[in-house]
DNA sequence: ATCATCTTGTTGTTTTTCCAACATACTTTT
DNA sequence: AAAAGTATGTTGGAAAAACAACAAGATGAT
């Protein structure tokens, strides 16, 4: 377990949390450790999710299949980075897949813990909800600009949108994108082809 | 003060907050009450944000112009409902302005003091921590819904997609849908000639 | 160095959407 | 009841995107 903590120790969800501390954590949160083959599902479409996931080693990917059975790829689920975790607080169940795509080790938390910390309130647990709120947050955002970029009618002002708001996040008119052509397509939702015109 | 407390006392933010703690509340978070005309702008673009506001009284519009000019409206709030919070937690500059749509009063609340309760750790506090949670977590699945409907190819598909995603969430083969044709197309991003087809 | 694989550019055809204009139905106001 | 306003259905032509297929270039492994 320790062993564990020691991989996700630069994670966003436990910045600015002593390492002493986070074995606390893991009585407090429930903490479980769940491992997967490659290709097994680590959460199922339909399923109610009571807590979300770490990813501590290994890669996932976010599945989506429609009601037509076409599969779209939501997101890459890299380590030390958390999931499912909007769909365990409004206790919604979730519309997605999540995949193994390698060998994988999951720390799972209870949302409910976090969110309610226990009586003695540690200083810890008020961190962890910041850190929680700052991620969601953040996802937040990416979603609505990503949202932005979508409204767009034509391929070509889906594109410029985006340009146009990596330029300002990076504040300069030479930016790094961190997709590559058809990733960017999927990204914006339009034909790799067609971006070019 | 204790008059606008009054107005917003079943928002989902104060959810399960006694009347009584919510006046300490507005000292906790540094609560500031401000009143705009109607037309007026309550936040700007490109201006940094640290509290987000709670709508007390009124109708805001939340728009976004692109590169090129365009307004876009992004979402309407109405009273009760917060705004902004995600922008406040990433310190990140928000790339829309809000409208008072009409005369309104916004409540506005730090979010750094929210997340980092006083050292008394008021019990008012986690709560409010719960409830912010859950409104953001929501606003996420709802966002990422509406990202499942716009990444669909075709206007015939995107339109499947939504209705197929409010059959699940009302349970229903029947159910009712919030927008007027255009109101979806906005919300979809397609032509609403197109969605008859 | 060669081969296989992946990424990107290019083209032509088909399909779909966009746009603008107008007809019809339904609502609200006077 | 009439009028004005709003929502919805319908259309045809222009524009754009989707799709499929292939060529050229880059990358990586053996």
């Amino acid at each position: 377990m320790i062993n564990e903590l020691e991989k996700i120790k630069d994670s966003l969800l436990i910045k600015d949390i002593k390492l002493e501390e986070l074995s606390s954590m893991l009585g407090c949160l429930r903490g479980v450790i769940k491992h997967y083959k490659k290709g097994e599902e680590v959460l199922s479409q339909g399923a109610e999710i009571k807590k979300f996931g770490l990813l501590t080693e290994g890669k996932l990917q976010v599945v989506q299949y429609d009601y037509l059975g076409n599969k779209s790829i939501l997101s890459i689920i890299e380590p030390k980075q958390i999931f499912a975790e909007a769909y365990a607080y409004v206790n919604k169940i979730p519309s997605m897949n999540v995949e193994a795509l390698v060998d994988s080790t999951v720390l799972f938390l209870d949302s409910d813990k976090l969110s309610s910390p226990c009586h003695n309130c540690c200083t810890f647990h008020k961190q962890l909800v910041k850190n929680l709120l700052f991620i969601i947050s953040n996802k937040n955002v990416n979603l609505t600009e990503k949202i932005e970029c979508m409204s767009q009618r034509k391929t070509r002002e889906k594109l410029l949108t985006f340009l146009s708001l990596e330029s300002i996040k990076q504040n300069s008119k030479e930016f790094y994108i961190q997709y590559d052509r058809q990733g960017l397509a999927d990204y914006l939702g339009v034909e790799r082809s067609a971006m070019i015109q």
